[in-house]
DNA sequence: GACAGACTGGAATGCGTGTTCCACTCTAGC
DNA sequence: GCTAGAGTGGAACACGCATTCCAGTCTGTC
């Protein structure tokens, strides 16, 4: 809304290519590291380029956290939309998914906005829009399978999919918190098996 | 475990006050802003003390951080104490507390412990360790309710009212993270009361 | 009432880190 | 092939902020 990047009115292909970069880098030391203890400097180190060029491409930190951002909503709503999930079976391989994910990262990092928007809720009210809208990209891609379900029959008539799925996110946000930070993937497995198991219950018949 | 506080042998009783007073308003503060925005000279000003005196309760930052969690997870435990999370009753009546809690609080500052743990977990494992200790805390207060309908046989037999604590937790933490990106008690809502639906199903009747 | 050590005040230090600046090179379009 | 502006390099700056230091006062204990 308000700053945005400087914009350069035209970003050549090189241009373009140097910002993803950045974009990346900035983003892998962020998740690993979080927002604050990540520098100009490591940004710069790890996507090799001078530090004229980062403020070529972006105002300052904050702008580049917001295209970090960006990039990371769009990065998992793209992986989110590989699974169906309209059915239980959808939704328990998508279960296994993430669970599995976790694992191989050894419980660290936890959501990839999640923790950002943790971090700046309270301090970058732009900052903290933009994980908003992050999220109500992600939330519909559950309502969208659960309304799905809920048509075909598959949810008591009652159950307010949308709902469901709000509930559902916030597990899955409550569990990849406290499995980053008791480092084991059983609270992120209690959380969904409960969602899932609810899910399952409205279905009708037990 | 390491290195806690320079532990002065013997605290006066002037000085327990004084520590508590520095402990407290970092606590506030951190609460408001987080770790990383949350400077040394803040907190001396709240507390009304020089830097010398905070560097004679504490060995440096990350030590008061120690101490600020210590502190957050006993104010939680403290006040999940007052209510009976043995009945469906009793457990809506906590809900409804926590719901207008964050409503007051604007839905600002999220967990006061979970914010912390999501911020630091990646970067200082000592404190992340003590946020986890914290957690397994606020985690046995739901287990000793569960546990006890488990055993008055308001869970079906089969249900393992320990991991239901811990989806119970994490769906609480994933509300309040995602009530404080989005400005909105609603995800807080639709989490608890879909592990409250979900209880309330495992009881033998719908 | 005197001694040790707990407690306090405030100035000084020093480093980490975000940001700026200027000189230079490359690229696209006419 | 020339020019405007995109892209790049790296040194220099500025400042916030954690931490240190020393000199001083208060407090409990024998």
């Amino acid at each position: 809304m308000s700053t945005a990047s400087p914009a350069p009115r035209r970003l050549t292909r090189k241009g373009q290519e140097t910002r993803r970069r950045i974009v990346s880098a900035a983003a892998d030391l962020i998740f690993e590291h979080g927002v604050a203890h990540t520098t100009i400097e490591d940004v710069r180190e790890a996507a090799d380029v001078s530090s004229s060029q980062l403020y070529h491409y972006f105002d300052d930190k904050p702008g580049l956290v917001r295209a970090v951002i960006e990039h990371q909503a769009d990065t998992i709503v793209a992986g989110q939309e590989t699974f169906d999930l309209s059915s239980l079976d959808g939704l328990r391989a998508w279960r296994d998914w993430v669970i599995e994910y976790q694992r191989k990262l050894n419980c660290s990092g936890g959501c990839p906005i999640g923790s950002l928007g943790s971090e700046l809720a309270d301090t970058d009210p732009e900052a903290r829009a933009r994980v908003a809208e992050g999220f109500k990209r992600w939330e519909t891609t559950f309502q969208s399978g659960l309304r799905e379900m809920h048509a075909r029959g598959r949810l008591t008539p009652d159950t307010d999919p949308d709902t469901l799925a709000l509930a559902l996110l916030a597990a899955l946000q409550g569990g990849l918190l406290l499995t980053q930070i008791e480092r084991d993937t059983k609270p992120l497995e209690a959380a969904l098996d409960a969602m899932l198991e609810l899910i399952a219950r409205l279905g009708g018949r037990s």
